[in-house]
DNA sequence: TCTATTTATGAACAATGTTCAGTAAACGAT
DNA sequence: ATCGTTTACTGAACATTGTTCATAAATAGA
């Protein structure tokens, strides 16, 4: 049976080559400007072979925010070896904040257009698995707080996974803000980063 | 000239209903559902008719981003007043995650849909003045760490301007990725809001 | 009453996502 | 080798979007 194995490794290919010309149309003219047709003549296909491969457009940003994420799991990790705690935690924020206005327009498609995007990685079968890049990038942020609370710096009342969550979320606030108001915050990244992360570990040390 | 003067009055009137209706669709719609078409059919006109009172889509939005904003100025203001540096800055936050999260689709237009529409507030003329949203509410919050400052709690070397930044965008990343990520912090607002303020003011205090 | 200006229309245009009847190729079986 | 069948693909359609424009109607001024 070797004739469908190769039918469906063209299948697959077909799939992939669709996501890399959809990602190649979003890092260039945003998500806005990914459209079904534009997809279709960068692989030289009509535009209704593509609904052969996704159920539309949505599922191709769904999948794209899936490889996104994983793009930014693959930015964390080097930092996250850091062995002091909090110098991982300083180093996690800069390197997020970097992938966030690095790759703009796959950060603004991860987290800021739609819901039912980012949804994908929590609705998928292996939502919450070791191979779930959303519990990865949860996991290697959290490290660096449950590093914290290991060295004992943190207070006894302290919850390791609520200022995870502070730390995402005003993270999250400093790129999304950057990316959407474009010199709102007159203070640069590289003042506002630090700030914020020595204000926030300042206030959460024991 | 009565009647000229008439005539301004009822374009006038015409523009500030386009703009009630287009409002009132935002807020059931979302600004994704924000159709001209169902902006003319609302105020029972022609299409056609709303560009001669807007130049389009776009322009709409943006008088919908400015008027937002003052509702965002309106949410703030009265708990802008507490005496007690804290107690004004804890309640600048509550008040404003709660108008993030209750006036969800405006909120989302504002700060969340496209760097061209939030630059409205910025790029007109009386931009930066007192009557420009913008600037108050920036000054109802930087109110707070100068009352901080007047106050001698704050170390001699911080910013309050940065402070404010740090603050507004890690408020603007609760609400947001509470938009956008329903269910991600699993941490309720009624807990990281709290975390999240105390975290940043003990950590500023000198 | 006549002319000019303002105001509104609704039919058009291009572009969007999506669907679907038709087509051609390739495959499995006889 | 030839015949059905399945599969992959096309490209023309449809509805909906923002936007434009020639036309028409209403109104103001002379």
């Amino acid at each position: 049976m070797g004739i469908s194995e190769r039918k469906a490794r063209q299948k697959a290919d077909l799939r992939a080559r669709i996501l890399e010309a959809a990602r190649a149309i979003v890092l260039t003219d945003g998500f806005a400007g990914l459209t079904m047709r534009k997809i279709a003549q960068a692989i030289e296909y009509s535009p209704g072979t593509l609904y052969l491969h996704f159920a539309g457009r949505d599922e191709i940003a769904r999948d794209l925010c899936i490889s996104g994420f994983r793009d930014l799991v693959a930015a964390l990790t080097p930092v996250a070896s850091v062995a002091e705690p909090r110098a991982r935690i300083e180093a996690l924020a800069e390197a997020y904040v970097r992938f966030g206005l690095e790759q703009a327009e796959t950060y603004r498609l991860i987290f800021m257009v739609d819901p039912t995007i980012v949804s994908a990685i929590y609705d998928r079968p292996e939502a919450g698995g070791p191979d779930d890049p959303g519990t990865q990038a949860y996991g290697l942020i959290a490290g660096g707080f449950l590093a914290l609370q290991a060295a004992g710096d943190l207070a006894p009342t302290a919850d390791p996974m609520v200022l995870t969550d502070v730390f995402w979320a005003s993270l999250h606030g400093v790129v999304s803000l950057k990316l959407t108001c474009p010199g709102f915050p007159a203070t640069p990244v590289e003042v506002l980063v630090p700030a914020l992360v020595a204000s926030l570990l300042d206030g959460m040390l024991a």
